[in-house]
DNA sequence: AGTCATGTACGGTACGGTACCGTACACCTC
DNA sequence: GAGGTGTACGGTACCGTACCGTACATGACT
């Protein structure tokens, strides 16, 4: 007799639904929340529709689940030796990140209309991360006296997330090194009071 | 005898024109460029299909006819005898055209990824107008003497339009009037090197 | 001028074809 | 035999095209 008392008791299998998480994101990234569908899941997870509908009552529930688990804890940013280059390395970071889940913002954001439910998970699952390291960069400047205060951080956060999702979203342009530079020295700079 | 060779060639009515690219910016409006059926649009439209398939080959075509004509000439801003008024009256301004266009934008958004024209279209038509504004403003306040010298306008310009947007699109929260008087009293003024 | 044949655009309808949704049912493994 | 799984199915929505009969402007002919 097993003397685990966890008798497995074969549950909707964990595997499985990891799998057609996964095929979501994938879908949602390639064509977007309108055009993806369940069918397509399906068979990207190599499982049926019936095994699908068993676990999620239609599509809107199937991608609140999917944006779940994609918070990504971000790493405090490392002392690269001075605010301009901490500023340049954390944005680069954000960057990255941002980059990676853009194609599925994109989808997502056309849904709001849609389901509003999916707005809020998107705030709160992949909108507000990251942010965080804003606070230790601008302290670490104020201890190496390259600032003479703490900054108005909320406001210098809004400009930068405004900024990368407006460049990511709206003009089509790549997040590359140089424009991270010239968002640093020609924006964020002036507005800490420091020469551009 | 007819000196002119003859050109009798009737044209296509103009006025069901219209009433389609109204109809097709009716429904991108409100349910989205995926879920715009051409069934709809003549619905609206109170014309055939075939009268529509005419006109134009398919979906991408109509949108991106229905694009064009949505370019809004704004008025230059008032003299209101302060760059922070200035400001505040130009973004305000401008607040208002990008809520009109907001559910457009919204709607073209995700549809960049299955049409590229659809994307160079919405920036060249949607987008980029509305900011010639600014030049003026910032160069009143150099007359008047609150600046000192003319600022890196063209990042200001960045800056404004990517707040707007990222707070129509992605926040979530109104473009109201306080919160245009912290985006020029806490972000824009300290980049102008003005105390906040 | 008045009449009429002609050509075109129009709304309406119907169709074949496709893609998708959500479910009923049979299978198959424990 | 109980429960997860796969297949098959009905139903719906949409696309793009073809066709009908009609309305109307044009241009020729009387």
């Amino acid at each position: 007799m097993p003397p685990s008392p966890a008798t497995p008791q074969y549950r909707l299998d964990p595997t499985r639904e990891q799998a057609i998480l996964d095929a979501i994101r994938e879908l949602l990234t390639e064509v977007g929340y309108d055009r993806m569908s369940i069918d397509e899941v399906a068979r990207r997870a190599k499982a049926s529709k019936a095994t699908i509908y068993r676990r999620w009552s239609g599509k809107p529930d199937m991608v609140a689940a999917a944006l779940h688990g994609m918070i990504t804890e971000l790493p405090d940013p490392p002392d690269t030796g001075s605010l301009r280059t901490d500023m340049i390395a954390t944005l680069t970071t954000l960057c990255r990140v941002y980059e990676r889940k853009h194609p599925i913002v994109l989808s997502v954001l056309s849904a709001i209309r849609t389901d509003p439910t999916i707005g809020r998970l998107m705030h709160d699952h992949i909108l507000d991360s990251g942010t965080a390291g804003a606070d230790i960069v601008f302290a670490r400047a104020v201890t190496r006296g390259e600032l003479p205060a703490l900054p108005d951080v909320p406001a210098v956060v809004e400009v930068g997330k405004a900024l990368l999702w407006h460049r990511l979203l709206l003009s089509g342009r790549p997040l590359d090194d140089p424009w991270v530079v010239h968002v640093v020295d020609d924006i964020l700079h002036p507005m800490l009071g420091l020469p551009g």
